[in-house]
DNA sequence: GTAACTGCAAAATATTTGCATCCTT
DNA sequence: AAGGATGCAAATATTTTGCAGTTAC
């Protein structure tokens, strides 16, 4: 069985063409993508409104995650490392080229941890570096 | 002179009402704020157009900086270590609260370094983390 | 066959732009 | 007085919701 349909499956999500094509992208994408960028990539052949509600569908179970960004957009990414639902492990630092605009996940690099003030107490934590990439330097 | 005006003018901006207030509700409120919550504490006194314009004019001038969102909002909050336009110092540590739902900047929380694969280089660095604060444990 | 998924329409929300008027300096 | 800032109107973009028809299992 190819990947795609695997994991869908493995998430109990019933196998349809646009959850298949769009996970596909983020597999030969290796950027993140934004809402955006699918619509582009796909050709619009699937509704906005399903696009939305795929991508937050794959949120839910655990398939992608969402990256901070500080304009006010939401860029997604593959989970990497076997995030169960309700079980994340998006704890990489992501990595924002100014060059070229991609979104990398770097997913060897942790995210350290930071002394919190007192009566803080951390559950998860996001790290995001701007500046140029291995590819554009 | 009062606080607010006085940023303003070292800003090189003109002191204008909207621009008055709406500094004055940065350093009233001890959290980030979002553009909806700019407007609700105003109530509605300024058009939404100046907001935007007024947020976006102070990011510009260094006065507040943007915070990274995994939902597509963006949040502002004051630059506290004497930024400078275009030398900010946007180095702490954010803190979002699931309980009260206040973002909070932890000053004194140092984004840390990190090691970055071969070949990127670092121009930026935002880190958000997310829990209860000190008010909610 | 049934529950889940999709597409369409429409509503609600958010953001941007142009321009005339008003205010700060 | 002049340039910048604001408000209004309107265009544009983004996201959400309801519902009927379709598809996966």
């Amino acid at each position: 069985m190819r990947k795609e349909p695997e994991i869908l499956k493995q998430s109990g999500l019933s196998i349809t063409e646009s959850r298949t094509k769009i996970l596909e992208l983020f597999y030969k994408n290796d950027g993140a993508l934004a809402h955006a960028d699918i619509e582009k990539k796909t050709a619009a052949a699937f509704d906005r409104v399903t696009v939305y509600r795929t991508l937050q569908t794959f949120v839910e179970k655990g398939i992608i995650h969402q990256i901070p960004t500080t304009d006010n957009s939401v860029l997604y990414a593959l989970c990497k490392h076997n995030c169960a639902q309700g079980h994340h492990h998006d704890d990489h630092v992501h990595f924002i080229c100014n060059n070229c605009e991609k979104t990398i996940c770097l997913d060897d690099v942790t995210v350290p941890e930071v002394k919190l003030p007192k009566g803080f107490k951390k559950k998860q934590s996001a790290m995001v570096v701007t500046g140029v990439c291995g590819d554009c330097k």
